[in-house]
DNA sequence: ATGGCCCGTTTCACGGGA
């Protein structure tokens, strides 16, 4: 079945060997990362290579972010667009077919908006705002006639059961309302479709991140859904399953605080 | 119980994550 999945791998390099776990487990016909933390000429094109993703869209940066595509079908129109006029690598799209027609694969990483919800004086938080107000206006720019996906660690949980618990979160950075008003702004904007919420009931409890910070993150399970797999509803109606790969966030002991997040598409 | 950890870097301290 035609599969396509998302992680945020907090640096490619040194989670390597899971990700090559996955992809051994797993076997998406496309994975689109974030965070890999590293530059383009230090992504490990052979050793994903040699697991059968011979086609790869890498936009990295030194240090910090980065974002990048594998697929085991051709990338064409590979391309990245920078926001707010800052020179952080958080997009990179490109066009493939891995089953029912063209489509183009939107990867994004949204700024993650520091510590205070308040824009005035949290210029991380401003910035987070804006990044999605320009998402806004591109989106009225793109071309939706053509097969869209977009996916990728929004770091945002929209309905409170993307949380643990809403309540102690509506003043927490990725579930405060001006935020998560946007985000459902944006899904509203072109119809795009949530593809995980499509197939995993809104009443269920979904997370696919957990905190480093808490000793046990699995008997706490203070979790945020904060990646997303969207999709233009011509593609969305082709999607038959979705998963959160939750025993990843306990793969290795040096595992990522985010799991993968896979959409299935038909036979 | 509002602290707790993890990453990469012109490293023994910082910015950034969320």
């Amino acid at each position: 079945m035609p599969t396509l999945a998302t992680w945020n791998i907090n640096s490619v390099r040194l989670r390597l060997p899971i990700v090559i776990d996955f992809l051994d487990q797993f076997q998406p016909d496309i994975l689109c990362l974030q965070e890999i933390k590293c530059q383009n000429d230090q992504f490990p094109r052979k050793a994903l290579e040699e697991k059968g993703y011979i086609h790869q869209a890498v936009h990295g940066q030194k240090g910090y972010h980065g974002v990048a595509i594998l697929s085991k079908t051709p990338l064409t129109e590979i391309s990245s667009r920078g926001f707010c006029d800052i020179p952080e690598s958080r997009h990179i799209s490109a066009m493939t077919d891995f089953g029912h027609g063209p489509v183009t694969v939107h990867n994004f990483y949204i700024p993650a908006g520091g510590d205070e919800p308040d824009p005035e004086t949290n210029p991380k938080f401003r910035h987070k705002l804006d990044f999605l107000a320009e998402m806004s206006e591109w989106f009225d720019d793109l071309v939706f006639d053509a097969r869209q996906i977009i996916c990728g660690d929004f770091n945002i949980a929209p309905h409170e059961n993307d949380v643990w618990s809403h309540k102690q979160l509506l003043k927490v950075v990725s579930h405060t309302p001006v935020e998560t008003d946007a985000l459902n702004g944006l899904l509203a904007r072109r119809n795009w479709v949530d593809l995980v919420r499509q197939h995993i009931p809104i009443e269920e409890k979904l997370y696919s991140w957990w905190s480093y910070r808490a000793k046990d993150w699995d008997a706490a399970d203070k979790g945020r859904r904060l990646d997303h797999i969207w999709a233009t509803r011509d593609v969305a109606a082709k999607a038959t399953n979705a998963q959160v790969v939750r025993p990843a966030r306990g793969w290795s002991d040096k595992p990522s605080d985010h799991v993968p997040v896979i959409v299935g598409f038909g036979s």
